[in-house]
Formats: C-alpha cells, structure tokens, sequence
RNA sequence: GGUCCAUUCGUCUAGUGGCUAGGACGUCAGGUUUUCAUCCUGGUAACAGGGGUUCGAUUCCCCUAUGGACUACCA
C-alpha cells in the first residue's frame, strides 16, 4: 500500500486559529493512525500577506498540542523546500507545461479594467466569471493574434497566466466526507495560476506541492470544496495522479450563526487561539488561560468528529487509535466554551496536587505571596475537586493567606445574631486553651463544647466561618483553622468581632 | 444573484425501514456536605416543514425553509 503523507498546509498571516489547528489534528490523527508522514508546508505566495512571527506561532502552537511534524521549515525532508516562497519562481515551469498543452493561456487585463467589469455586471445582477463566456472580448493570448501578444510580452507588459477551463463539461468529484459531487464547468471561472508578480495562486501552488511531496490524502477546511472541481480539472491537464481528498466542516460561534471569529471569542470571554498572539492586535489563547493541552486537544477532537462510542475522554494515543476520516461530519459544529471549561476539570483532576502546587506557586508568586510547597500541597487537597483551572485555586483558597477584608453581608445578615458576639469571645477563649489544633481533634472538641454550652450550632459554626473566611464558602471548617494556625484563628475571631459586631442593629 | 454543502434535545453527538430515539455538556430538582463548591441520584429536552416510496418512515427520494461556504492577480 502506498505510504500515507499528509500535510497540513497554513498561510502564515496571524495566530493560528482552533479551526485551523482542528485540521491539522485530524491530518495528523490521520497520519498516525496509517503510520504516515505528517507534513508542515508553509503557503506564504501572497508575500503582501505575511505577517511576523506567524510561523513561529503555528509550529508552537502545534508543539503544545503535542502534534509532532514530521518534516518542515524546521525538521526538513527529503521533498523540500516547505515553504512555498523558498520555491519563489520554480511553480513557473509548471504553469509553462499547462501553456504547452493548450490549457492555460496569458492574460494582459489590468486589475483595474476586471473590477470595473465586475462592478458593472453585477449592478445588471449578474455574476462576472472570466471564463468561456466572455474570454474572446478580453486581452490574453486567445482573443489576440500571436504576434500581437507577444509584442505584449517582450513590452514586459504586465500579464498573468489563466487556467484554460473546459467549455461545458460535468466534472465528477469525490470527497471522502461528502461523498460524488457533480459541477459544470460553464459556472467556474479562468482562475489565475500565476500572478503578475511571477507568484503562483493557491490553486496551482499547493497542486504542485502536493504532487511533488507525494501527497496521499489532502484534508482541508470546508472553504476548498467550491475549488475541488478546478483542483480535478488541474490533475487532469498535469496528467497526474490526484490525492484522497477529504474537506472537514467548519467550526461555528455559539451562538447565532457563522464562522467562529476573535470577535466572538472576545465578546464571549473565550480564548479562539491557542496560544497568546502578541502582536499588533493581541488576542488570548488556550494555553496562557489556563487550558491543558491534552484538554484542549480532547476538546477539539470531539468537534466534528466521534467514534460512535459513548467514551469522551481521549489521551493523544488513544485519539489516534480511534480516529478515521469516515467518521467525521458533513455538518459544521458550533463551538461550545462551557463544555471546553468541563475537560479542563476532568484533566486537572489527574494531576498530582505536587504538580498543581508548582503550578499554583508560579501564580501565587505574582500576587506577591511564597509559601512552602508542601503547605500549598495541603491546601490544594484541599480544594482541587471543586477547581477547573490552575488560577481558580486562589478563589477557592485566598482566606488560607490572609484575614477577610470584607464579610458577606447576606451571612451577616441571616447568621450573625445579637448573642452572636459573646459566643465568639468565648470560643476563642475555649480555643486559646488547646495545645492540639489538628482538624479532628479541634473539631470534636468545638462540637462538644457547643452541645455542653447547648448553642445552636448552625448559628455558631457558621458565624465562626464568617469570620475566619468573610463568607459561606470553602473547604471545612477545621482544616482551614488547622492551617492558618491557632494565633491567626484568635485574631480573625478578634478582627471579625470588632468590625461585624458594630455593624448590627 | 449564481454554484456547492449541510439540517436529531439549548450545545456536542449516537442510532435504526418497526427502539420508551441513547450518551455527554448545560439546566432544573432531590441527596451528601452544618457553608460554598465538588460528588451522587433523578428530571427536562430533539428527528426543520411538506409531499412521496412503503404495511410502516427520524432513517430512502423530491420540494420548500433555514443555515453555511465559495463567488480575488487571499489563502
């Protein structure tokens, strides 16, 4: 069986968008499933459009993935150059062979003239397609004598060459998604090869590519299905033998309708790139909020695609095992952060609470504080289960590091009562006679002692937490004061007392 | 406008010519937790509409509606 090789094929024009890392997981879960290649080509032909620090971007992003390129910009290959502007004018030779055989041809209309044409047909409703229909009235090397175009041609009159497409003629597609697609060619148009600037398009420069890496599958976004037909029409003239093509769905917003956009990620409060862009206009990313990238990873995987078994949860291995492109959907899914922020928990829930405390000592250290891992250990424990997300351990732990600074007033309100006070005082004073102030030990003896003074111990537990925590929240009771220690469990009783007590009636 | 693609709970989805249409996220309720959260249990909720084909259609076909992509010398 043929080696399977395939690509996954970026522009390097911004961050790498999830839909985009979204195909290059499915070619490279596809890659590894078959044991093939996994190929990173750079499409940079539109040299207006680069934009700084773009591939450094993509090949972090797929690293943090755990995506591991095969060959590259970086890793190399024996089918290089992977980067299509390293190849600058050699995709010329291949528009010259179509030249050859009658399938291409040169066209000399400026931009200006086919966007005037464009704009008039379309005030009379109707699409401007350069093709059959109109090529005859336009300047290129078919409507002129020869001698005249080549008069054009040693003027070095600016020109660009045009696929030649058929007249009439029904082209049968098939894509392993979508199964037998039938187009005619009378409404596809004379698409450019080449540019005036000597550049290939994207149509001829990622055939050639393909063709000359040995491509085996093509797996690609949605967006290149309306294309799939001129890309069959193209092998056909090459005479060349065509990839498996394969067009994934598109990742929608979620809510409303559409491609999923920055736009919807910043008004929702979710990242839509993996990693920080931060260039020009930044824009967050998966990894910098938070997110595992065996979650995100998971997460991604489940979009679009399942493998007909109620298992969610999948390692990398697991994925790949898994994976076939039969099984991906013909319909675009809408991205959804609430279940993106569940994986998260899930996986968080697997790492050991020493992980999660150098995690958490980094985030702890910017807010200015150091504590001993161990003690961070302890108070993770704690307090995991009930945290998605590294930096949600400080909303879930702030009162192990310092006293409140404000008390609930709801708390207040329903547990704090006029005797409230006394009973504190004198907790505190029952707690400043133990040595011991382990969690057990502490609590049975509280508890015996409110039953002997008969207090009501909803009223006094809670007013108690209220003053060592400043609301109804947290892990218990007495594994907090066990931690924060007997001293500061005295003074926050003292603290709450005098700046609750006042405030009542 | 034209071409192409799609359509099962709010979302991601399973599934079949005859099933109480299954799971997950969310949501709601109950339980656990003397708090909050976690967790557990249960509930809620879907085959876009209309025609066919058929003994029988969510499933096959057609139409409509809706949504999307493309329609550049961008990818």
């Amino acid at each position: 069986m043929q080696q399977v090789r395939v690509r996954f094929a970026p522009s390097p024009t911004g961050p790498l968008h999830i839909g985009g890392v979204r195909t290059a997981l499915y070619n490279y879960l596809f890659a590894k499933k078959n044991k093939g290649i996994f190929i990173l080509r750079i499409e940079d032909t539109d040299q207006t459009r680069f934009v700084e620090g773009a591939e450094e971007y993509i090949m972090e992003s797929l690293k943090w993935c755990g995506m591991k390129i095969d060959e590259g910009i970086i890793e190399g290959g024996n089918y290089g150059p992977y980067r299509q502007s390293d190849k600058k004018l050699q995709y010329r030779q291949y528009a010259d062979m179509l030249m050859n055989n009658g399938d291409a041809y040169y066209a000399f209309d400026t931009p200006g003239k086919l966007e005037e044409l464009r704009i008039s047909a379309e005030r009379e409703g109707n699409a401007f397609i350069y093709n059959a229909s109109i090529r005859d009235n336009m300047r290129n090397s078919l409507s002129m004598p020869e001698s005249k175009w080549k008069e054009l041609l040693e003027k070095e009159e600016p020109y660009v060459i045009r696929y030649k497409m058929p007249l009439n003629e029904d082209v049968h597609c098939d894509d392993m998604i979508r199964g037998h697609i039938v187009v005619n060619t009378s409404t596809l148009d004379d698409k450019v090869l080449i540019k005036a600037d000597g550049m290939p398009t994207y149509h001829l420069a990622h055939l050639v590519d393909d063709h000359l890496m040995k491509i085996s599958h093509v797996i690609r976004g949605e967006e290149w299905l309306p294309s799939l037909p001129l890309h069959f029409l193209l092998y056909r003239s090459f005479g060349w033998e065509k990839p498996l093509f394969a067009h994934l769905p598109l990742l929608l917003k979620p809510d409303g309708k559409g491609k999923l956009s920055k736009r919807d990620g910043d008004k929702m409060g979710f990242p839509v790139f993996p990693l920080f862009w931060p260039y020009g206009e930044t824009a967050k990313g998966y990894r910098e909020e938070g997110y595992y990238p065996e979650a995100f990873v998971n997460m991604l995987a489940l979009l679009g695609w399942n493998p007909g078994t109620e298992q969610e949860i999948f390692t990398m291995d697991e994925l790949i095992n898994a994976f076939s492109i039969e099984r991906v959907h013909k319909s675009g899914s809408r991205f959804d952060p609430e279940k993106a922020k569940w994986f998260n928990h899930h996986y968080l829930q697997l790492r050991s609470n020493n992980e999660l405390a150098l995690e958490f000592r980094d985030y702890l250290r910017a807010q200015g504080y150091h504590h001993d891992i161990g003690d961070l250990e302890a108070i993770i424990s704690l307090v995991k289960e009930r945290v998605s997300f590294v930096k949600d351990i400080w909303r879930e732990t702030d009162f192990f590091f310092k006293s409140p600074d404000v008390y609930d007033k709801e708390v207040i309100k329903k547990r704090w009562k006029p005797e409230t006070p006394a009973q504190l005082l004198e907790l505190k004073a029952f707690l400043d006679e133990r040595d011991t102030f382990t969690p057990q030990i502490t609590e049975q003896a509280v508890k015996g002692w409110i039953e002997k003074k008969e207090y009501n111990t909803g009223d006094v537990m809670n007013a108690f937490r209220l003053v060592i925590v400043g609301a109804s929240r947290g892990p218990h009771l007495f594994d907090i004061i066990s931690f924060i220690g007997k001293e500061e469990t005295l003074m926050r009783i003292e603290k709450g007392i005098a700046v609750i007590g006042n405030k009542v009636q």
